[in-house]
DNA sequence: CCTGCGATCGTCT
DNA sequence: GACGATCGCAGGA
């Protein structure tokens, strides 16, 4: 079942968290692309260095990040790659949870077709934030919809349920400029799945 | 396994 | 004009 907005009005690290173990669904001409989300990372609060909304920065890329819980938020990053986040809580409130690595689940095919790299390893395909957004073919064009009603990329609940124990935090990745933040144990993975970007 | 490096462009200063 | 919530490849160990 598609998670619905309540899902999303809480803070970013209690999303991020929750959404490990959940289905990000992608339709592309009726072909439903199916993967588990396996590691996450919050971003929140106008207090945090890490975040493009530090300091209450509004502006034209972190407009979405300004919007009600469920919103999607995708930026380009090294002029190549598209990162996508999901925006949590209330209207006014700058948070999100970037979306670091999946598992595919259905669909395959689709996700290779869409990755030209030489490595025939499986979890090349998608264990990294701009790997997952180039399998998937998500792009700018998603920017600002939401999860919530829109039919071409969604999340819901996945059949096999997460256990507490498997989860593990670790501070976020590549961000040396958030100062004191840097630290802040606010990205969580699923312990031992060969899909997480790095242990 | 690991390290180093170039690619590439929208956004903000 | 500088730079980034990254990636893929080459080359060495």
């Amino acid at each position: 079942m598609r998670l619905k907005k309540d899902f999303y009005m809480d803070n970013p690290r209690v999303v991020a968290k929750k959404l490990l173990g959940k289905e990000l669904v992608r339709k592309v001409n009726g072909q439903l692309i199916v993967s588990r989300i396996v590691e996450t990372e919050a971003y929140g609060g106008i207090e945090d260095k890490g975040s493009h909304a530090y300091g209450n920065k509004r502006t034209k890329r972190t407009e979405p990040m300004f919007h009600i819980g469920g919103t999607i938020y995708v930026y380009l990053i090294y002029g190549m790659y598209h990162l996508l986040n999901v925006v949590t809580g209330p209207v006014g409130d700058p948070n999100g949870v970037l979306i670091r690595a999946v598992e595919p689940v259905y669909g395959i095919d689709f996700i290779k077709g869409n990755r030209s790299i030489k490595s025939n390893k499986v979890y090349d395909l998608t264990n990294g934030p701009g790997k997952l957004t180039q399998g998937l073919a998500i792009d700018m064009d998603f920017n600002q919809k939401d999860l919530v009603s829109g039919d071409d990329l969604y999340i819901r609940e996945s059949s096999k349920a997460i256990k507490g124990n498997e989860i593990v935090q670790s501070p976020r990745v590549n961000i040396d400029y958030a100062k004191e933040y840097k630290d802040k144990p606010w990205r969580y993975f699923i312990a031992e799945n060969s899909y997480v970007s790095k242990q």
